[in-house]
DNA sequence: ACCTGAACACCGTTCAAGT
DNA sequence: ACCTGAACACCGTTCAAGT
C-alpha cells in the first residue's frame, strides 16, 4: 500500500504529454485551430502554462503531436486484417484518412502545411507506407511505385481537405444541405461567358455524395495506374 | 490644374484596397503567413490600423483577397492562346497553379483551408472552370465531368501544397538539396518492419524532380480518365 | 469619405520560485 | 523532476476624434 508498491496504478490526475495531447485534440475538434489556446488548455487541465511547456516544446509541436495521434489511429483501423485486394487496401486507407479529416476538420490544414515540416517525426511516411504497400502489391514496377503512391496520397489529401471545408463550411451551425444549396445557387449565377463549365455542373455539385465522389476519384487514379502499368499476370 | 481637373491622375501615395492587397502579398511572400501583420502592414504603408480596416473587413478577408489575386494571375497566363490539345490545356493549368504555389508557398494552406469558405468570392470556381473546360473538350460525358475535374483539382492542390512544404521546408535558409538529403536519410533509418516501402523508395524521393513528378501524377489521372471514358471518335 | 492613433482583450512564451 | 503563476512582447480589432 506504500506509494512505491502500487507503482503500476494510474495517477489519473497527473499531467502527462499524452493527457495534454488528448485535451488538445478535444479542443481542436470542438472549435478548430482557433480553439486551441494555452489559456483554455491550462484551464481544462487545471494547471499553469509552465506545466504544459514542461511536457511540450511549443504550440507547433503540440499541433504536430495531435496530428500524429489522430493519423496513427486512423491508419490503424484498416490493416488489422489484410484486404481482399490491393485496390480494397487502397480504398481502406483512403477512407480511413477521409473519415479522420471529416471528424477532425483541422487536420486538413495541418496535413497540407505541416506535412514533412521536419523529415523525422513527420506523418508523411506513415501515410505513404500504407498506400505504398498496396501499390507494390498491385504489381506496379518498383521504379514507378513512388510516383503512383505519391499521386494517390496527394489526391487523398487534396480531396479530403476540400471536403473538410465543405463539411463545416461557415461554422458548425450552418446546415450542410443549406451550404451546398447556397453554393450551387451561387455557381449558377456566375457570368455565363466566364463560367460555362461551372454553371453546367452546379447541379452535380449540389447532388453529389462526398464519399462516393471521393471514391470515384480514387477509381480514376487506380484505372490510370493499371492502364499505365498493366499487371504482368 | 485644379484638383478636380486632374482627377484622372494617379495619387500614388493614396491608400487603396489594391495597394493593401499588394503589400499583403509581398509580406506573405517574404515571411509566410506569420509575416502578415497589421503592425508591419501599417508601417509599410505608413498609416494606422484604422486606415486598413476602412478598406478591408479583417485579416481573413485580406488573406482571401491576396489568394484570389495570386490565383487569378496564375490562371490568366495559360489561356491566352488555346492549347494544342485538352491534355496540354490541363497541364498548362496544373503547372500554372503549381508554379504559383511554388512562388507563394503560403497559398498552399490558404487553398487547402479557405477554399470555398464562402460560396461566393471563392477561388474554387475559377480553378474548376479552367480544368473543367479541358475535361469537357476531352470528350468526357457530361455526367462524369464534375468528378473528373474535381479529381484533377484535388490532386493539383494536394501535390502542389506538399511541394510548397518541401520547397521552403524549415525556413528559407535551408537548402533544398540538403533538406531532401536529410529526409531521404531519415526515411532509410525507419524501422524495417514497419516501413519497408518507404525505405525502399527513399532514393527515388531524393532523386525526383518536383515538376516531372507532378506531371507524372497528372498523366496517371489523365490515363485513368481516358480509360474510363474512352473518346468516342 | 477617409485616415489617425490610443486603447482593449487576447495570444504564445518565459522564468524565477516553489515542492 | 515537475509544477505555479506573474510577467513580457505581440497580436487583431475597435473607436472617438480629426480632416
Amino acid at each position: 500500500m506504500s506509494p512505491r508498491a502500487r507503482k503500476s496504478e494510474r495517477r489519473t490526475d497527473a499531467l502527462s504529454r499524452e493527457r495534454i495531447i488528448d485535451a488538445a485534440v478535444e479542443l481542436l475538434d470542438a472549435a478548430g485551430e482557433g480553439g486551441l489556446t494555452f489559456r483554455v488548455l491550462t484551464e481544462r487541465l487545471a494547471t499553469g502554462p509552465g506545466a504544459i511547456y514542461w511536457h511540450v516544446a511549443n504550440k507547433g509541436e503540440l499541433l504536430d503531436a495531435a496530428t500524429e495521434a489522430v493519423v496513427a489511429s486512423a491508419l490503424a483501423i484498416g490493416p488489422v486484417e489484410p484486404p481482399a485486394s490491393p485496390q480494397d487496401g487502397i480504398r481502406a486507407v483512403a477512407l480511413g484518412l477521409f473519415d479522420a479529416i471529416d471528424e477532425h476538420p483541422w487536420l486538413a490544414a495541418q496535413l497540407a502545411t505541416q506535412l514533412s515540416r521536419s523529415p523525422s517525426r513527420s506523418v508523411t511516411p506513415r501515410i505513404l507506407e500504407s498506400i505504398g504497400r498496396q501499390v507494390s502489391a498491385l504489381g506496379v514496377p518498383v521504379s514507378s511505385q513512388f510516383t503512383a503512391a505519391s499521386a494517390l496520397m496527394h489526391y487523398i489529401l487534396g480531396a479530403a481537405g476540400q471536403n473538410a471545408v465543405n463539411g463545416r463550411a461557415a461554422g458548425p451551425d450552418v446546415d450542410r444541405g443549406e451550404f451546398l444549396d447556397a453554393a450551387s445557387k451561387a455557381w449558377k449565377e456566375l457570368d455565363p461567358d466566364d463560367y460555362p463549365f461551372t454553371r453546367a455542373v452546379a447541379d452535380q455539385m449540389r447532388a453529389h455524395d462526398d464519399r462516393a465522389e471521393f471514391l470515384a476519384g480514387i477509381a480514376l487514379i487506380l484505372a490510370g495506374i493499371t492502364t499505365v502499368h498493366p499487371p504482368t499476370a
